[in-house]
DNA sequence: GAGCACTGC
């Protein structure tokens, strides 16, 4: 109970003195955006002491948050750039034809004036409005953050969308990227002292709002996506809301599509609104009359029609996961096929599409449709079955036809038993929507729903539950600690989280020390927000020296962070199993993988061209090696920055292997199972679930007690990356969760009970001697 | 004797 006795303690603290200091650190003037005491920190051409362009600027006569359209426009016809002064390309004056061209251009002085009226907007545009690569810029323009000093910041949810949006604007301001315009993600910065507008990941800014609570680099953010309801976004929306009462000089603009865009301004104190049309087709849509039973069945079925009767253009089905994709790409071939035999149908290829799938598979997708088989014949097409990955993250021109079944795997948080798992569950009208969509963006097209207009408007829910609603909050809470968040219960989220998920959280943190019993952050805490992982993990790889293993803890921790290296094909299962026992270590998964990756650098160090043909014959993935490779080097500057020791147990002492086993514990000793007296049932403790150790262990040995890295929830419960541990390490590695006191009786009890007794007796042996 | 929707730091 003692979460909830800190967590209320947390709650009844008001948040008055965090304000007062907060605006005490602030240096920003409140009432005016360009103070003149930071006329120093002013940097560039062109500009007087008060942040004012100069007569000789070709921004002369520009007020910062008052310019015109018009302004803006006169300066982009200009024959030199007014940001770099070199002469404008003549791709940039072609760029810039289109770019008038997009719906968005045309609101340019709308946008401008609502944006002067208010500190947070809410914008709302379709695809293909031009908002993520226009808006930006409007706002550069009327910021002038080369004279103000205060950048523009955009963020989005995903690497690729950063780097690549970037890259577009880059060329469309005519200048390099990484100067002017660049973007931050993780494991690179393209950004340099010049820049003004910068592209991020979401997870990228919240991470710099650790080291400077105010965000005071930023004159305005610009949070796109949000619709997406990523955990970032979220926590970000939140921050963002509190700063901007402490700092008016903060503008805020929440970029979003149409379906939520008033809870948007609800959320944000009745923010004004502006919305810009998208630029798509219409999108014919078809319920099916009755429910189907199978809907894979279904979706197969329907894929076949569309080909055999509809006028040419492109298929994309979703379906749930990679098997699911796998099997019915392999029956629509074989129905296609016969197809074409019996009512001479065109050629049909399938396609396939996951993230898992590797980069040059995935890349298939955009291969043209193939063309007819004989001159005269029916025209080919491309069917491409996906997961959602192609609802967000991948547009596919030339769609005319969207399959959609109306489900999606969804992660969930059980809070009760600690566990997140992926379910297949129901979709949202939003989901459909955006699915829908997809057929639009060429021409216009159709979507056959699998499911009834009644089910539709009746049993899905308007959105998908927001990430934060369905995810331990673990990490979450620690990160709300570091950015300075002292309460939490008050904490103005759009949708606050389960009670329960909350108290779990602060129960987890307080059992790995990050906070104390008042809910506060300890040194420990503090020290662990600094690592991109989860707590567990960062207190395992914080505590490592102790045991003298940090250099193999950081490997470890490195593996467990990417997805799976060890590859098993479907129809190479055997060989990949045989290979991966090479690698096995009888004590458990964690030294096995240690065992790979050390095999995978003494490969790299030799040949470093051959390394990847060796991770090939070994069923080991290179890829996913190559990227623990690259976390790796992340932790370990984490890890020097701070002061931590990299030191290793020598080889040869026979404590190696049980050090890294007993500094695993020092992260994961809330996730250790035990032997049930008869059988193969193993129970956690505490939680008490019944479990079994997943078949893919390598864990030969019969250990009474395992630790495991990961409880799946599938067709049983399992629990995967398992290692073997002495009962009698758990009690001396964290006493305070293995105080026996706390523990009901039962089997675990009494053989912890049994584990310390004879302790106490080797140790008082040791000193009768 | 099984499965990993998708992101992100």
């Amino acid at each position: 109970m003692s979460d909830l006795r800190s967590s209320k303690r947390i709650s009844a603290e008001a948040d008055d003195s965090s304000r007062k200091k907060a605006r005490k650190d602030n240096d920003m003037d409140e009432d005016e955006s360009y103070n003149p005491y930071l006329a120093h920190r002013q940097q560039g051409n062109g500009k007087s002491h008060h942040g004012v362009p100069s007569a000789d600027s070709p921004f002369a006569g520009f007020q910062p948050r008052k310019t015109t359209a018009e302004q803006h426009s006169k300066v982009e016809n200009l024959s030199d750039n007014a940001f770099t002064g070199q002469p404008h390309s003549q791709k940039y004056f072609q760029i810039l034809e289109t770019r008038r061209d997009l719906p968005v251009h045309k609101q340019r002085q709308e946008f401008l004036e609502k944006y002067h009226s208010t500190q947070i907007l809410v914008f709302v545009g379709e695809t293909g409005s031009g908002k993520t690569t226009q808006i930006p810029q409007y706002v550069v323009y009327d910021e002038l953050p080369n004279l103000s000093g205060k950048m523009v910041a955009c963020t989005q949810p995903r690497r690729v969308a950063a780097m690549s949006v970037a890259q577009r604007v880059a060329d469309e301001m005519d200048v390099k990227l990484g100067e002017e315009v660049g973007y931050s993600i993780r494991f690179e910065d393209m950004t340099g002292p010049k820049t003004m507008l910068k592209y991020m990941t979401d997870g990228m800014l919240l991470r710099e709002a650790m080291h400077d609570h105010e965000m005071s680099r930023y004159g305005c953010i610009i949070l796109d996506e949000a619709h997406e309801r990523t955990l970032a976004t979220d926590i970000l929306m939140a921050l963002l809301k509190q700063i901007a009462a402490r700092r008016p000089d903060l503008k805020i603009i929440i970029m979003s599509a149409t379906l939520d865009a008033q809870k948007f301004q609800r959320y944000f104190n009745d923010a004004p609104l502006l919305a810009v049309p998208g630029r798509t087709h219409p999108v014919e849509i078809f319920y099916t009359p009755e429910p189907e039973r199978d809907y894979v069945e279904a979706a197969i079925r329907t894929v076949l029609q569309i080909h055999a009767s509809e006028p040419e253009g492109d298929i994309l089905l979703f379906l749930t996961g990679e098997d699911e994709i796998e099997d019915a790409c392999r029956k629509i071939s074989m129905e296609a096929d016969e197809l074409q035999r019996e009512v001479d149908a065109g050629p049909l290829v399938v396609y396939p599409l996951y993230g898992t799938l590797p980069p040059q598979q995935q890349q298939r997708i955009f291969d043209k449709a193939p063309p007819p088989l004989r001159k005269g014949g029916k025209p080919g097409r491309k069917c491409i079955v996906s997961t959602n990955i192609a609802e967000t993250s991948l547009t596919i021109d030339g769609i005319v036809y969207v399959v959609d079944p109306g489900f999606s795997k969804q992660k969930i948080y059980n809070p009760r038993i600690r566990v997140e798992s992926l379910l297949v569950s129901p979709i949202s009208k939003a989901s459909a929507q955006q699915r829908a969509g997809r057929a639009g963006r060429t021409k216009p097209g159709k979507c056959f729903r699998l499911y009834t207009e009644k089910a539709f408007k009746k049993e899905l829910i308007e959105a998908t539950y927001p990430e934060i609603l369905r995810s331990n909050l673990a990490n979450t809470v620690l990160e709300l600690k570091k950015l300075g968040v002292e309460d939490l219960v008050h904490f103005d989220l759009m949708d606050p989280p389960a009670p329960e998920t909350m108290m779990r959280a602060l129960e987890e943190l307080n059992y790995l020390a990050c906070l104390d019993d008042d809910g506060e952050l300890t040194t420990l805490g503090g020290l662990a927000s600094e690592f991109p992982l989860d707590p567990a993990l960062a207190v395992m790889l914080i505590s490592s020296p102790e045991f003298y293993c940090s250099n193999e803890i950081l490997s470890i921790t490195s593996l467990l962070s990417v997805p799976q290296i060890f590859v098993r094909p479907a129809n190479n299962r055997k060989r990949a199993d045989e290979m991966k026992s090479h690698f096995a270590h009888p004590d458990g998964d964690h030294l096995t993988l240690l065992n790979a990756y050390h095999a995978f650098k003494g490969q790299s160090v030799n040949d470093s061209h051959g390394a990847k043909q060796w991770c090939h014959e070994h069923f080991l993935s290179f890829r996913h090696l190559s990227s623990a490779d690259n976390v790796r080097a992340q932790l370990k500057r984490i890890m020097e920055t701070h002061g931590l020791e990299l030191v290793s147990t020598p080889f040869e002492d026979k404590n190696y292997y049980n050090n890294i086993r007993r500094a695993l514990l020092s992260g994961f000793f809330m996730q250790v199972a035990m032997k049930e007296s008869s059988g193969k049932v193993y129970r956690t403790v505490k939680d008490d679930q019944a479990v079994l150790i997943h078949p893919s262990t390598v864990l030969r040995t019969e250990y009474d007690w395992v630790l495991y890295n990961e409880f799946v929830l599938t067709s049983k419960q399992y629990i995967r990356t398992c290692t073997g541990i002495r009962p009698e390490w758990l009690m001396e590695i964290a006493p305070t969760y293995y105080d026996l006191e706390t523990f009901d009786d039962g089997d675990v009890k009494r053989s912890l009970m049994r584990a310390a007794e004879k302790k106490r007796r080797k140790a008082a042996m040791k000193s009768d001697r």
